[in-house]
DNA sequence: CTCTAATTGAAAATTATCTTCAATACAGTC
DNA sequence: GACTGTATTGAAGATAATTTTCAATTAGAG
């Protein structure tokens, strides 16, 4: 996952954006977690490898992020937003509920529903939102 | 939707819930609407019929309603957390981004899906959460 | 009609998130 | 490697959302 860091900095950087240590750290942590994490537990993290870091800046790391695409939220029942690495372009999440694992997926077959779901309804769909609970093989 | 509403107190005293007037104003807002609203704009519509209802009773009106399955939480990007009225008993919904109007949907094929997945990724999969957004044929 | 336990609303507490602003550090230029 | 303009940062305070506390009220069983 260390490359992983390294393509997260490179398209930071390609996007005019400065590379600082912050969001180094902050990118490490994303980079590491199979995870979902809210904003604090992703800056407990990141402390650990650069204590000056303030929790504002995560908020701000992760807003630009998301905004790149390069990580996604996830909502959970409790506690709302959390966000994971986001490997493929468009993509669902698998989550366990006992470590909370996220496991993901693209290459879903929901294309056909939305279509008759159009039909049927007359409304235009224009993005989704799935999202999948249950246990991973090592939690079972 | 005034039927909708009976049903709703029935549910509610059926299981031991008594039913006040503020729930009442609550269950009324909820009845109503095609939209899906924050803890905020059914507390404001609720006053209309209930001016003396707090705030505090409207959350802990929507969290037993949730618990008990007669509404559901809708996420949103921005402002999460609104809550529209369930109908079947497990459904999907398409917001309307335009104007909030849900439209719920039960019948999908998603089950197929689910199952390649289990194979391929190991995980027992517990629930599904699946949203759409777009258009309705009205804001088109 | 009476009584008790559930429910309520006001206020205060907590939590999450955002804004402001002076100080700092990146990255390109010399 | 030092210099410089601009983006970025962190602290503190502001705002918004949600929860807790607690004394007063009310639904509904008897």
């Amino acid at each position: 996952m260390a490359l992983d860091k390294q393509i997260l900095e490179q398209e930071l950087r390609t996007r005019g954006y400065k590379l600082t240590r912050p969001r180094q750290a902050v990118l490490a942590v994303l980079a590491l977690g199979e995870e979902h994490m809210n904003p604090a537990e992703i800056y407990e993290r990141a402390r650990a490898i650069y204590p000056k870091l303030g929790l504002v800046t995560v908020y701000r790391t992760l807003e630009v992020l998301v905004e790149i695409g390069l990580i996604q939220r996830v909502h959970l029942d409790e506690g709302c937003h959390s966000y994971v690495r986001s490997r493929q372009g468009h993509s669902h999440q698998l989550v366990c509920k006992e470590c909370g694992r996220v496991e993901e997926f693209s290459d879903c077959e929901l294309e056909e529903v939305f279509k008759q779901l159009t039909k049927k309804t007359g409304y235009a769909i224009e993005s989704h939102w799935l999202e999948l609970l249950g246990r991973c093989p090592t939690c079972r």
